[in-house]
DNA sequence: GAGAAAAATTTACATTGGAAATATGGAGGC
DNA sequence: GCCTCCATATTTCCAATGTAAATTTTTCTC
């Protein structure tokens, strides 16, 4: 790789797949994710992905390992505007839910069953770094929460899994259009309207 | 149809295959629901299914049909074992999960972005009893919540989306294995442990 | 420059869902 | 009772897809 351009058969395809990759969910959604159509939009034959993942669900793991890490941007990004906790806390909410609604054929891709058991060390790691900025967030936190801890880092434990599994399902049924959105027509009410009052014990 | 057994080509063949496809759901998981694997284990040809489905998805959506039912029938068998109502909030909680806990690729069906979007009255119809359930456990209850209501209609609607949301990303963390189970090795909580208090107003 | 290694292509193949034409068997009219 | 009709199911065929193997092309190393 001397000047980076077009100094291979075709360069940096690594990269290049996992962007067309992106654009190609985006334009077209989940379904037109194939491993022919990326690579013919690169202009590579459909097997020379090979080389540089692990077939089909290793690219797409590639793939959802970026979006996790533009999702962790997403939330910081919120964040990092607000020195009050409360606000904090807020705009990192609001944060992974409007990457939900303005990638949601991506969003679909990061928590699809496919890719969950393939062990990749990148996604694993892409999907850690999101979940640790909702955990920062929630280091601290109170909020009306049932008995009192059983053990010493439940406390937390407990914080973060209730965040987590909220804003995780609200953008769920915000994407997939279940939820009461669907069920009589009515529009979904903005996360900061449903979500539960958090005060910070300091 | 006289005796119901082997009178046709078949019999019943359209509750045969969706009975099928729930075996088959539960031995091998959601990669081997294809077509042609549903017809040969009740054993016809894997164009017989066109005749009662429109398609694959068809299909799937009426297995998933049948999911939410079940889904709905578990919460409900939970609800009705109790007359407290903060009981029986509890008990319909844990019937989502346990739901989501003891059918893992079933419930992964029935939230399946492939089945969204096909329109498929009986799949719509299902959905909307599961959530009924939630929804008339969710009336009159009370939490500490943002803000009052701004419209007659929306301090009912922020409480079902606020259970619903809840109850949905908890499982579906459980079932893919995200969240602090998976990041870090730690258990995942009881729900009941996590969930916000709730109360209600009378 | 020659050989080795990496990258990409060509070719072939098994699986899948679906379409079209054909066969089958029961229901109902006469 | 026989015959026609129609829903049901089968057979055959096809396009799309992911993957493997063998081959070719390009780059890197020495």
């Amino acid at each position: 790789m001397k000047n980076k351009k077009k100094n291979y058969h075709h360069g940096d395809l690594k990269p290049a797949l996992i962007q067309a990759g992106l654009e190609l969910l985006e334009e077209q959604g989940l379904e037109a994710l194939t491993l022919r159509a990326i690579a013919a939009r690169v202009g590579v034959s459909h097997t020379a992905p090979k080389n540089h993942f692990d077939g089909l669900l290793g690219l797409l793991a590639a793939i959802a390992a970026e979006g996790f890490r533009r999702h962790a941007t997403e939330m910081r990004k919120g964040v990092e505007a607000h020195s009050n906790r409360v606000d904090r806390l807020r705009a990192a909410t609001e944060g992974y839910v409007r990457f939900a609604r303005e990638n949601p054929a991506l969003f679909k891709l990061m928590f699809s069953p496919r890719l969950k058991g393939l062990g990749d060390p990148d996604l694993i790691a892409a999907g850690s770094e999101s979940y640790g900025v909702l955990r920062g967030i929630a280091d601290g936190l109170e909020w009306d929460r049932p008995g009192p801890a059983r053990g010493p880092g439940e406390e937390a434990l407990r914080t973060e899994t209730m965040l987590w599994a909220f804003a995780h399902g609200y953008a769920s049924l915000l994407i997939e259009g279940h939820g009461p959105a669907q069920s009589d027509g009515a529009p979904m009410l903005d996360i900061l309207d449903v979500m539960p009052v958090f005060h910070y014990r300091d």
